[in-house]
RNA sequence: UCCUCGGUAGCUCAAUCGGCAGAGCGGGUGGCUGUUAACCACUAGGUUCGAGGUUCGAGUCCUCGCCGAGGAGCCA
């Protein structure tokens, strides 16, 4: 390895002069493309060339040659004219290689779209072509083959003469047995020194075996250590606390469980845009720096702009309302951040909501879209996410529960429930977190609940038309004890009575005049609501704590790393 | 800001009424050809968060401080 890291010294002066010289694109269109690309001079000054040539009837069939200039790499032309891949049916997704002078060895990858080649990457110290490696989640289905993994050592068990290498590399995990006989004393003893989450490049042969989880083993052939680690890897295999492993979110991430968390999470942001945007929803997103709160200013983080205050983006609401008018069916997806000095397992100071924002829609379209958009996300992580939740133990029988209709109190309703519930939160009163979880826990799906007192809620919610103290809001909240996670309303379209809201609660109108101006230029019934992802992500996963459920969770005492 | 709990080996945690500072994992050495957080033997590893106090004696009790967690308030 210590002639490896000589070259990668190399590779790093060569790669960007490389990267540069390999821009230029040469194409003829309707026939084959042609390309020549300069390589980096050697010491002799003299440069290579290697000549591509793409086939004319598949672009994706082509022949690559290296045409040497130089004198020590003269020999090379000969014992290697060229190499011809093909990208439909080869297994290398269009990447070809080449072994050039310094022990380099140039990564070169068609690109259809753009119509050229492009560096993939520079590995050095093996004199060898590499064969492109294969990803660990496709190991099942090339049963017989040899492959070249690369990844992680996350675990390594040993008996004397057989070496039990527990790979990962992040698409999946395989074990790789080393016996001794079988590979060489170099092998065999490098990876007995391996140290946990050392960088490994394993070659070996797909092999199944009924006792591999995944249905297949690893026979390792050779093992090429790409790094092993200067000192013992932080989180270790036995239980850590909280604060140990957030400290270590970096490293953290690695482990199993947390790959489930931010796939389950990655799910759910995909299924949620999916469903707006085959609903016809554009996505039209809101400024994270704002001259004007949203909903008051205790919340609000500061920062300076230039010679002014500005404040960080507390919801995009006001701005999808806007967007709204333009576009009828919008939503926004981004950072939030509140200020407020919350220490709870449902609180970050920053996270990450998604504010649909729908014209004509009123409180009840409102409160039908949010049970669908529901719907949709559980459904889509049960279909896609079974072997996540399996890895998280969830209890997928509550989440095969989740059907319409969900349930629905009026707010008054919630109240003398929770009276009987033991609560003594009472009538006009916002809804404490404990009063969340004692009423959740009455449901076996999330319950809306509807039309607040107007006291409590934001000032562009609108009045209930049959009660001036209530608005048209709702809050959904998770079953199992989760909460609210989500909250909505329609909002006050009529300029007056939001003007008289906005000095009711003693706000002032200056920075609100654009807003305003939404209801001066054609007003209209309108509804919208903000997710937010974490505590959807916590519920769906099970999670105790909502900072496992975003990779860099920011808390009041934590912004590191 | 308030309430509650916690801080002991690299990590997770014990330590009875105030009486010799302990275990597992991780590290080191040796053993083992089917291990699944492998196992077995041996071994190294400590300013018990800090300052002060009570006591023959403090990880343990008291005071103050620092740090963290859970909860309240507020919210998605």
């Amino acid at each position: 390895m210590s002639e490896g890291s000589k070259n990668d010294v190399q590779t790093l002066s060569v790669r960007r002069e490389l990267k540069k010289r390999l821009q230029y694109p040469g194409s003829h269109a309707g026939e084959g493309i042609e390309h020549r690309y300069l390589l980096p001079r050697d010491q002799s000054g003299q440069s290579d060339e290697i000549l591509v040539r793409t086939g004319a009837e598949n672009p994706q069939r082509m022949t690559c040659a290296l045409q040497s200039r130089s004198e020590n790499n003269a020999g090379r032309n000969s014992s290697f004219p060229s190499f011809v891949g093909d990208n439909k049916t080869g297994n290398n997704h269009g990447r070809f290689s080449f072994f050039l002078r310094y022990g380099l060895v140039y990564h070169i990858r068609y690109e259809p779209r753009r119509s050229k080649f492009i560096l993939v990457s520079m590995s050095g110290g093996r004199l060898r072509m590499t064969a492109p490696w294969t990803y660990i989640k496709d190991l099942p289905s090339r049963e017989g083959a040899d492959v070249t993994v690369r990844g992680w050592l996350y675990n390594m068990r040993s008996s004397g003469k057989i070496h039990f290498l527990q790979l990962r590399d992040g698409t999946g995990t395989v074990q790789g047995v080393m016996v001794k006989k079988e590979v060489s004393e170099e092998d065999f003893s490098a990876a007995k020194s391996l140290w946990l989450e050392a960088s490994v490049e394993v070659t070996g042969t797909v092999r199944k075996d009924d006792r591999a989880p995944s249905g297949v083993e690893l026979s390792v052939a050779s093992v090429s250590v790409i790094q092993n680690p200067a000192d013992e890897y932080p989180i270790g295999k036995k239980d850590h606390g909280i604060d140990f492993l957030l400290d270590n979110r970096h490293l953290w991430l690695r482990s199993s469980r947390q790959q489930a968390i931010m796939r389950i999470r990655e799910r759910v942001i995909w299924s949620a845009r999916e469903f707006l945007h085959n609903d016809g929803y554009l996505l039209v997103d809101s400024p994270i720096i704002s001259g004007a709160a949203g909903e008051g200013v205790s919340g609000l983080f500061e920062i300076d702009y230039f010679d002014s205050k500005a404040y960080l983006a507390q919801t995009g609401q006001l701005y999808a309302e806007a967007a709204a008018a333009a576009f009828g069916r919008v939503y926004c997806f981004g950072p939030t951040f509140r200020a407020e000095k919350s220490k709870t397992r449902r609180h970050l100071t920053e996270f990450w909501m998604l504010e649909p924002e729908v014209a004509f829609f009123d409180h009840k379209d409102n409160m039908d879209l949010q049970e669908r958009l529901i719907c949709h996300i559980v459904s889509s992580v049960l279909e896609h996410c079974g072997n996540e939740l399996a890895a998280l133990e969830r209890d997928v029988s509550k989440l095969e529960n989740i059907k319409a209709p969900f349930y629905h109190l009026q707010y008054g309703e919630a109240i003398e429930m929770l009276k009987k519930l033991g609560s003594d939160t009472l009538y006009g009163e916002d809804l404490g977190n404990d009063d969340e979880t004692i009423l959740t826990q009455q449901f076996d799906r999330p319950v809306f609940i509807e039309c607040y007192p107007k006291s409590v809620k934001a000032f562009y919610m609108k009045e209930h038309p049959e009660n001036q103290d209530l608005v048209l809001c709702d809050d959904l909240l998770a079953p199992e004890g989760y909460g609210e996670i989500i909250g909505g309303s329609q909002r006050e379209d009529s300029y007056e009575r939001l003007v008289a809201r906005i000095r009711e609660q003693g706000l002032p109108e200056e920075p609100y005049d654009w807003y305003l101006d939404l209801r001066r230029y054609g007003t209209f019934v309108h509804s919208g609501f903000g997710m937010g992802i974490e505590r959807v992500v916590a519920w769906i996963a099970g999670l105790q704590h909502i900072r496992e459920a975003i990779p860099w969770p920011r808390t009041i005492y934590r912004l590191k790393p």
